[in-house]
DNA sequence: ACAAAAGTGTTGAACCTACACCCATGC
DNA sequence: GCATGGGTGTAGGTTCAACACTTTTGT
């Protein structure tokens, strides 16, 4: 009851969708539902080392933005006293998910979330809000795509996780205006005759806009 | 090391200046130092609820704006292993400041803090910030007046927070023009023939603009 | 042929900022 | 008479949202 744990919100866009990734619980509590990776603090281990080891161990991702959620007691079923929840934006295609015998981790998109153990879709549902709202004024979007990308692949992902769709002039004025990402120069072959522009962020860490 | 402890960093303006509610502590570790009220959790109290009532133990007040703002770890001398960190705000006409012989609380204008226990300093920093971004998509500022006012009295709380001078005009369109101020009708005699009008929240708990 | 993705400008509305003076009162 | 606090309007700039068509390729 007095031990804090820690789990993590690992999000990313995948098939058009935004995802988390949960793992199947092959222990008690709890046994065979679904629910976030997470567990309790090891020693002297920080509350931010924690989460980064967990994502690490879960996704085989570090480097990523990663950040203090909200902290929610007296979850249903849970053991620990206190759940300091953390949430990490990741490029799925750099994921290493490691399908172990149990626990096996896998994504589900928020829009279809299977049973989840320990009240996790409240904590899914705060991150998923927290996000929404990050992406309007910060570049956390950076840690969803890779270094290089087009401005439509871009704009999917924030189609993706505001659920509407944008005007394409518009995405485009605004983030080259704002300088949150330039041209790298080097193109992308479409097709025999056809380069379409390659763009990188101007920072690959988090900033306020 | 296992247990957790709440703290929370009360805001006023008074005088002109944004101020914390700080004790001085009667018992070690950092005795004869100043710092956030604060405590473990007992038996089976929420995080909301310690918080909600070491506000009500210290400053007397209940029913005002309270969230929680960050948990933090490893503090410096602190034995709590991770500590829930929330901020309230108070209109101090409102509060009752118990001066028991020890633990008694004072107010310190936050630009001019004295050395703190626990790191505590960290601790107001990020609230300041916080509030001072809430202030500008929120109506939190309810919470720090009292149910009627003038718009220049709450103009001056603005420019405590925000540490700079407004346009009474620009103020005065945005909050009437927001819908977060109405009207109440009644006035304030200022002289014998100077009647001021007085101006009320048209909700007084929190909501995003 | 059709769908998918890249690329490209303009216009009107809304919003934001800067700015100056009057009046009544208390000291 | 001077400082304090309430009260009032406008003009210019910036930002935002809405809007349609062309090109090339793959199926």
């Amino acid at each position: 009851m007095g031990t804090a744990a820690v789990v993590v919100v690992i999000f990313t866009v995948t098939h058009g969708e935004l995802s988390v990734l949960l793992i199947e619980r092959a222990a008690a509590p709890c046994r065979g539902q679904w629910a976030l990776p997470g567990g309790v603090l090891r020693g002297e281990e920080t509350l931010d080392g924690a989460a980064s080891r967990k994502l690490a161990d879960e996704s085989g991702v570090s480097d990523v933005f990663l950040e203090q959620l909200f902290t929610f007691d007296h979850l249903a079923e849970s053991t620990a006293g206190v759940v300091v929840a953390y949430f990490a934006l990741v490029d799925v295609a750099r994921t290493r998910l490691r399908p172990d015998l149990e626990w096996r981790p896998a994504w589900h998109p928020v829009r279809a979330l299977p049973p989840l153990a320990f009240e996790n879709e409240r904590i899914i549902a705060y991150a998923e809000q927290r996000l929404r709202n990050k992406l309007e004024y910060t570049n956390v979007v950076y840690s969803l795509l890779p270094s290089r990308f087009t401005l439509t692949e871009m704009q999917r992902v924030y189609e993706a996780i505001l659920g509407e769709a944008m005007d394409k002039r518009n995405f485009r004025r605004r983030v080259v205006g704002l300088g949150i990402v330039r041209e790298t120069g080097s193109t992308r072959k479409l097709g025999a005759h056809r380069p379409a522009m390659l763009y990188e962020f101007t920072r690959r860490e988090p900033m306020v806009l």
